[in-house]
RNA sequence: GGGCGUAUAGCUCAGUGGUAGAGCACUGUGUUGACAUCGCAGGGGCCGGGAGUUCAACUCUCUCUACGCCCACCA
């Protein structure tokens, strides 16, 4: 096989993608091997690869294909993310073009059409890893909704709730009136917006005057309950205990103490809005207010609704939050009781994904006791269980996790886990509401007619029915019957306990019923179960086993997944009656030799998001920590620095760098700049030397294959007796020792560096060029034919003759011999130490030299099994002195290339010979 | 308000208690035999300012300045 003269990655990069895959060469058996782990962060299963996709997959497989070629069992668990506020978004924006919105549609048709959605657009990304060349075990492809993860969320959110470590509480949340959901205090982003700080005067009940509030939102005094001042204020000491008469609504409030007050800040009085801001919530809660009394005055879209007095004017309601705004103050305007308005700078809230105005709103939501969990998670970095590279954002991770607050994960959402609680009116009170938590529906049932089964009594007639929403239970009447006990169980495939012996009869006179939550759960809350639930926990629920199946078809087995119907009310079926064949690997097996994981590397931006909600759940569900190492990188900038974003228009398409440079060269890159915790400025030249760096080795390959220069043949490094062969073996021992400590610590930049200096400068600059001489020169034949000596002595002399040249001719051969053999030794170290860097041009030139082949990605890291030797490498290090030196001179005393040069050098002979031979070669 | 990070060659970035490095860019030069996506030679930096420790500081300490990021309830 011939090399082309130019190298074009385009044209292997497929071929090889496509033959890896096929061939299992991700995931070689080694069942006696040491396991590597990595899961892959789930990419948003809609999104589509950016740069910083291409950052982070590159440095995992470069350690992943770094484990490999060193023996270990290395597993990359890959997989997609449900990504439910992203992919509702996406999936009601294509229906918005077509003048269709969310709830022209049911639930569970809504909820089709997204799937259908993942089905059509959820192997880009897939596809786009692939080019990059990540070596992931496809074969176990997995979906944050596939029935076996979607269990194991299930599982995690009941415990915790049997655990008391999941509640259901009401206060104010973040509340995206965009998207109308809650959202976690982490998807909110402040911004400076410029506002204006209002002072209003608020008159007193007495008549007696009025007293002075500021505020930035004067919408809010809608609902004003209070005003506050704080206690060492001796301006409003008089005045405490005393009302004051809101203005629009007439509504009379309290002035009570508070030391929320600043007195240093405006009039030194507050308004309090305790339904609509969060120190005003905790300030209502002290001055004696139940959240369940808190005024609201706005709804979900955040328009002005009528508060629970009655006293917002009934102009105002039905109007947006900014409209009120407006007429609020020029109501307060026209009453004279606008004090002065000032411009200032506002901290405002913001959706990170709706971009809107987040407004905090008093709802019932889900929350998680982080703080509780946090504890170990805390402990594990604190002790080391957990290692943080760099180890500069532990602080940043401590200061976090010890100031956490309650994590809401409910989501007014339909695309998502949906949470497993079921409502149901209270016996003693129907107007209240009572939850049961459990896996599946049935189960929830069963609790269910338990407990209303506790209030029947001999004679009783009951009906108990599954409602779609407390509001279908309510309009519910007495004449709208449940089914029968033969019914109810027909239709939902459930079974009624025997002693609950409820009687659902049609004439009925106490109704009761459940209805399931309509929300989800938020996304983080099921990845945070990405290390382990993609390795089959809990135990009886197995993910993908893809083992063996990929060698038959290429596909694994991911046909299990996705399928519409497994989302919501179905209770989900375990697996494993539908698993047959040999396992080779148990899900016991899986889980117990991957987890904890040996490493993640993620981005910094989601080091709370993702990477701390994966140390509490695994510390709480496994008992051990997900990963021993974190490895955090930063993210990539455009070229003058600022961040990337699409509506900058300023992104970099990773697959475009792919089209012009090749995927090793961008990959190359990545790991080149990737130095610890340090943003990575997008410099495209770079990516471009990079690729002339895969033409050098392509070259150097070239000219290794028309001299001659094949495989090795052995792992162990040859004996040489040429000094600049023991010198390079010598180099290369160091090299890998280098690398190794480099990747040790995870150093990319290094280890890239390490690479690619020891490739162009120690092999292409020096070795090649000092055996080129030796390799290319014509052997001086022993073949002169004497047809007439003149004298027996002249006979001798040129047998002698004869024999010396002989003896040169068969030194020079050995010596030919040897370069060969080392030469192609070296190569092949070569293509091993770059092959987690630059996988594509690697396996090409290791298949083309006609070397190991198929076998790359199974072989062993090798070991050298040499020292380095100091003589030869002080004779080559002479030499390389002495050729710097002469041509330095010659250019500087301005001596044309083509003159020739006499040297007087003494020291090793063959070298010298070598040296000069290779200063020939460039002057003539 | 708290925390973190960064300031080194024109640009993008490594780096070590002891005469400063890489890639790109730049200058000169060289193409019939691996490679012009290249070779060879070369220019270019009071290593942000100041103070301190030390025989010696780009490297350690303090401080100042500039920029960036994260967290935080200032109405």
């Amino acid at each position: 096989m011939t090399l082309d003269k130019t190298f074009d990655p385009a044209a292997i990069e497929a071929k090889w993608y496509q033959h890896w895959e096929s061939t299992g060469a991700f995931r070689p058996e080694r069942p006696d091997a040491v396991p590597f782990t990595i899961v892959n962060p789930p990419p948003n299963v809609t999104g589509s690869l950016h740069i910083g996709h291409a950052l982070d997959n590159t440095l995992q497989d470069i350690v992943i294909r770094y484990e490999r070629l060193r023996g270990k069992d290395a597993l990359w668990v890959v997989g997609t993310d449900h990504a439910g506020i992203a992919t509702q978004m996406v999936v009601e924006r294509q229906m918005a073009e077509r003048q269709q919105k969310r709830t022209d549609f049911t639930r569970d048709d809504f909820v089709a059409k997204v799937w259908e959605w993942k089905e059509e657009s959820g192997g880009t990304i897939t596809g786009q890893l692939r080019r990059l060349g990540c070596s992931m075990d496809w074969s176990r492809e997995q979906f944050t909704m596939d029935p076996h993860f979607s269990k194991a969320v299930i599982k995690v959110f009941v415990d915790l709730y049997n655990e008391g470590l999941i509640y259901r509480d009401k206060r104010l949340v973040n509340w995206d009136p965009g998207l109308k959901t809650a959202i976690s205090d982490l998807e909110v982003e402040t911004r400076e917006i410029n506002g204006k700080f209002w002072h209003f005067r608020y008159p007193l009940e007495d008549g007696s005057g009025y007293i002075s509030v500021a505020t930035t939102r004067p919408e809010t005094m809608l609902a004003d309950m209070a005003v506050a001042v704080n206690p060492a204020d001796e301006r409003y000491a008089h005045l405490v205990g005393k009302n004051v008469r809101l203005p629009i609504t007439g509504r009379l409030i309290p002035i009570v103490t508070d030391e929320h007050a600043d007195p240093e800040l405006g009039s030194g009085a507050v308004k309090i809005t305790p339904g609509h801001d969060f120190n005003d919530f905790e300030v209502g809660k002290r001055a004696g207010f139940k959240p369940a009394d808190m005024l609201n005055m706005l709804d979900a879209e955040a328009r002005v609704v009528q508060t629970a007095d009655g006293l917002i004017p009934q102009d105002y309601i039905g109007i947006d939050r900014f409209d009120a705004r407006k007429r609020v103050v020029e109501a307060i305007d026209a009453a004279g009781l606008l004090e002065k308005v000032e411009d200032r700078v506002i901290q405002t809230p913001f959706g990170d994904r709706s971009a809107q105005i987040i407004e905090p709103w008093l709802t019932d939501q889900w929350y998680v006791d982080a703080k509780t969990l946090a504890q170990p998670a805390i402990e594990a970095v604190r002790s080391g269980a957990i290692e943080v590279v760099p180890k500069s954002w532990e602080k940043t991770y401590f200061n976090w996790m010890e100031n956490i607050q309650p994590w809401c994960v409910s989501r007014q959402l339909w695309w998502g886990h949906r949470i497993p609680a079921w409502y149901g009116p209270s016996i003693e009170n129907p107007e209240e509401i009572i939850v049961f938590v459990a896996e599946r529906e049935d189960e929830a049932v069963s609790n269910a007619v338990s407990y209303y089964h506790a209030s029947w009594q001999e004679g009783d007639a009951m009906s108990f029915s599954i409602y779609q929403s407390e509001a279908e239970y309510r309009t519910d009447s007495a004449k709208d019957h449940g089914p029968s006990n033969e019914e109810f169980e027909a239709e939902t495939g459930l079974t009624i306990p025997d002693d609950a012996q409820v009687h659902l009869q049609p004439d009925s006179t106490k109704i009761w019923g459940i209805w399931r939550d309509p929300d989800v759960l938020d996304t983080w809350f099921s990845s945070a179960l990405w290390p382990f639930a993609t390795l089959g926990w809990p135990l009886d629920n197995p993910p993908p086993s893809g083992e063996g199946d990929h060698l038959k078809d290429g596909g694994g087995a991911r046909a299990a997944s996705a399928q519409p119907g497994d989302v919501s009310l179905k209770p989900t079926v375990p697996l494993h009656h539908a698993s047959h064949g040999p396992p080779p690997r148990s899900g016991e097996d899986l889980l117990t030799r991957h987890y904890p994981n040996d490493l993640l590397i993620s981005g910094f931006d989601i080091l709370f998001f993702w990477d701390a909600r994966m140390a509490m759940q695994g510390l709480h569900f496994m008992k051990d920590v997900p990963w021993r190492r974190l490895y955090l990188h930063g993210l990539v900038r455009a070229a003058d620095g600022s961040k990337m974003s699409k509506s900058k228009g300023n992104t970099v398409d990773p697959l475009g760098l792919i089209d012009q440079y090749g995927a090793d060269a961008l990959r190359f890159f990545m790991a080149a700049m990737e130095s610890q915790g340090r943003d990575i400025k997008m410099d495209e030249s770079r990516v471009a030397g990079y690729r002339n760096f895969a033409t050098k080795l392509w070259n150097a390959a070239r000219f290794c294959e028309f001299n001659g220069i094949g495989a090795s043949g052995s792992v162990a490094a040859p004996t040489a007796e040429l000094a600049v062969n023991r010198w390079i073996i010598g180099e290369v021992v160091e090299t890998l020792a280098a690398l190794d400590k480099a990747m040790a610590d995870l150093r990319f930049d290094a280890a890239a560096n390490i690479v690619y200096h020891f490739v162009w400068d120690r092999f292409c600059d020096w070795y090649l060029e000092l055996v080129k001489p030796t390799l290319s020169s014509i052997t001086i034949a022993p073949l002169t034919i004497f047809i007439n000596p003149v004298s027996d002595e002249r006979r001798t002399e040129v047998l002698e003759s004869v024999e010396h040249q002989t003896e040169k001719a068969v030194a020079h051969e050995n010596a030919r011999a040897e370069i060969r053999l080392v030469a192609g030794w070296v190569f092949d170290q070569i293509l091993l130490m770059l092959h987690p860097f630059m996988p594509f041009i690697t396996e090409e030139l290791w298949h083309a030299t006609g070397t190991r082949a198929n076998d790359l990605i199974l072989a062993q890291w090798p070991e050298p099994g040499v020292e380095v030797d100091e003589v030869a490498a002080d004779e080559i290090g002479y030499a390389i002195n002495v050729i710097d030196l002469v041509r330095s001179t010659r250019t500087e005393a301005g001596i044309p290339p083509s003159a020739k040069i006499e040297l007087q050098i003494s020291g090793n002979e063959e070298l010298l010979v070598a040296a000069m031979q290779v200063l020939q070669a460039h002057s003539t």
